[in-house]
RNA sequence: GCCCCAGUAGCUCAGUGGAUAGAGCAGAGGUUUCCUAAACCUUGAGCGGGGGUUCGAUUCCCUCCUGGGGUACCA
């Protein structure tokens, strides 16, 4: 589908370029963006630019006549009715309402695809999204993760992009060694053994029944295997008892990932000694007090990394090179996309400077950095920490409140400011969650259509519809494509849900005003166009959960 | 100290440098012989403070204040 502001935006730019070459304006650098913007007042069109009043000053005219230049050396705009200046200089849109109205038609033709946009067609981009340490289960921290990233690969798929949606499992580095000395511990201890869950250990519930798990379904096996093999074993145990978890907690909530990718995988087959090759071959390494260091500095970072410890062994940020070496270069991913929380933040200038130690431009990864959710509960606050078993899990919430509302909350606010989660308010006002009023038009149109089955309706005339809550239910649904792209623009997907919210208050509106099913005669020709109008409502409505990964309920 | 994010209505939050800054919740009042009242309609109040850039600033820059996060050979 077209976006007609872009449409609008090509028609100003080819006015301007007409208008130098007719001298109706002075010569001057053209400009490469203009704004083509919705006026905040509907009364004065369906879109404005301010281009004009921008131009005055290069153009050394006033910004009233410029606008009346370009509108005389505007082409032909097939779906508008009127282009009209107005003070100080803004040139307004009116779409004509034969054109509105055929959209209809236009929506209808393609119910499984409306939305879709293709801004970098086959572009191939990777989201990488809640890569939650498997040390226990995932908590409310990883919630908004999880949204965000998920509803973000939609969003980026309904543009035109290529997606690959990917949890990066760390499954190596010492937390993991923390994490399996605990089990062990837990382990013997369920057998009756003396053992200590090491301090910096994992201290919450949930490790002791794994650890009881193991020992009912393996006996003493363990407890008779050198340490290092039983903690090996054990451990790859736990971890596949974790993974498996996260794995039904995100299915639950509607997310299949395309790749698990194993931290661990890096080091076999060379892969991480030939990274480090690269770096090596870049000058960018250095030995210092017996580890190995990035030059960060000389790429702009805030200071030099470790990337091997002086006992040898890889830290975190090692791993993180090989692993954004193999999506680019091994797997080949024009853009990546990580999803962080807050708590991250001060690893992005040491990821960019990785980025050009790999000789890759540092604009192909992206990294959107959620501020942290705070939990309450009955209004105090709750501090989360797997290590001390301070833990409200995902699954808890997720059981109490429901996929869809969990997801609208989580989703409806942008990335960069905090939210404040209430369990027990979530809880207790989940009903009143906003995603239910979206769901309640769709829902009200499906009891329309139910009603309306045996109404043949595919001669309906739409050029009928030319009532105001028709007009602006129509609008809405027009702006679908237009959120796409400035969610996947922005990497934004919270405007959907705003978006979700108003087109859902147009059809309410256009409800009480316009009654669709008539008995009476003469209205049949009315009706027969509300159904084909209510029908591209339903799929706008539709098309716009099915991005947010909500359902679209028949009945309520 | 330094770095990142935020400060918009009583509360929770939207707001791509443009025209009169918007929703929801909470408060007050009203709407159902008729397609689902999980709905609709009416109603008050606001851009943290101070500078600057601009024809125009909630939006960009500087500074101060407040809140959150970061600042390890943890992840």
């Amino acid at each position: 589908m077209k976006l007609l502001d872009v449409e609008l935006h090509k028609a100003l730019i080819e006015a301007l370029d007409s208008a130098q070459k007719a001298k109706d304006l002075p010569s001057f650098e053209l400009p490469k963006e203009v704004t083509v913007e919705h006026p905040k007042d509907q009364s004065l069109g369906d879109f404005a630019t301010p281009m004009c009043m921008k131009l005055a000053g290069e153009a050394h005219m006033n910004p009233l006549r410029i606008a009346e230049i370009v509108v005389e050396h505007l082409p032909k705009i097939p779906f508008l009715d009127s282009v009209e200046v107005a003070p100080p200089g803004f040139i307004n849109f009116r779409l004509s309402e034969s054109w509105l109205t055929s959209q209809i038609e236009a929506i209808l033709d393609m119910p499984d695809d409306y939305g879709k946009i293709d801004m970098e067609e086959g572009q191939r981009v990777q989201v990488e999204y809640v890569s939650a340490n498997p040390t226990g289960p995932l908590h409310m921290g990883s919630a908004r993760n999880a949204v965000l990233g998920d509803v973000l690969a939609s969003v980026l798929e309904t543009a035109g992009y290529d997606i690959q949606r990917e949890y990066y499992v760390n499954d190596a580095g010492s937390r993991m060694r923390a994490f399996y000395e605990t089990l062990y511990a837990r382990y013997a201890q369920a057998l009756d053994q003396d053992a200590a869950v090491p301090e910096d250990g994992y201290h919450g519930p949930y490790m002791v029944d794994i650890g009881e798990e193991i020992a009912a379904g393996h006996g003493k096996r363990f407890l008779e295997l050198p340490r290092e093999k039983a903690l090996k074993e054990i451990g790859a145990l736990g971890l596949e008892h974790v993974v498996k978890e996260a794995r039904e907690d995100l299915a639950l909530l509607g997310i299949e990932y395309d790749r698990w990718f194993s931290e661990q995988s890096l080091y076999e087959n060379g892969q991480f000694e030939r990274v480090m090759g690269i770096l090596q071959k870049n000058g960018y390494l250095y030995e210092h007090e017996g580890a190995t260091w990035l030059k960060a500095t000389a790429l702009g970072g805030e200071k030099d990394e470790v990337v091997i410890r002086s006992d040898g062994t890889p830290g975190y940020f090692a791993s993180d090179i090989a692993y954004h070496y193999n999506k680019f270069v091994e797997r080949g991913f024009d853009r990546v996309i990580d999803v962080w929380g807050a708590d991250h933040q001060g690893h992005v200038p040491r990821m960019k400077a990785m980025m050009k130690a790999l000789s890759l431009d540092p604009s192909r990864l992206e990294i959107i950095i959620y501020q942290l959710v705070t939990l309450k509960r009955g209004g105090e606050m709750v501090r989360l920490s797997k290590r001390t078993g301070d833990i409200v899990t995902l699954r808890e919430v997720l059981d109490e409140v429901g996929n869809d509302a969990m997801r609208y909350f989580l989703l409806s606010r942008s990335a960069d400011s905090q939210m404040e989660f209430d369990i027990d308010l979530a809880k207790e006002r989940s009903q009143d969650n906003p995603v239910y009023y979206v769901q309640y038009a769709h829902a009200r149109i499906c009891s329309i259509l139910r009603r309306a089955r045996d109404v043949e309706h595919t001669d309906g005339d739409v050029t009928l519809l030319t009532s105001e809550p028709e007009q602006a239910l129509i609008r809405q649904m027009l702006r679908l494509p237009e959120v796409v792209r400035m969610a996947a623009d922005l990497l934004a997907p919270h405007h959907l849900t705003y978006y979700a919210y108003e087109l859902a208050g147009a059809f309410h509106t256009f409800y009480r005003d316009c009654r669709v099913l008539s008995s009476d005669p003469e209205d049949k020709e009315m009706t027969k166009a509300r159904l084909k109008l209510v029908r591209a409502c339903k799929i706008t409505l539709a098309r716009a959960l099915e991005i947010m990964g909500m359902n679209a309920p028949e009945r309520m």
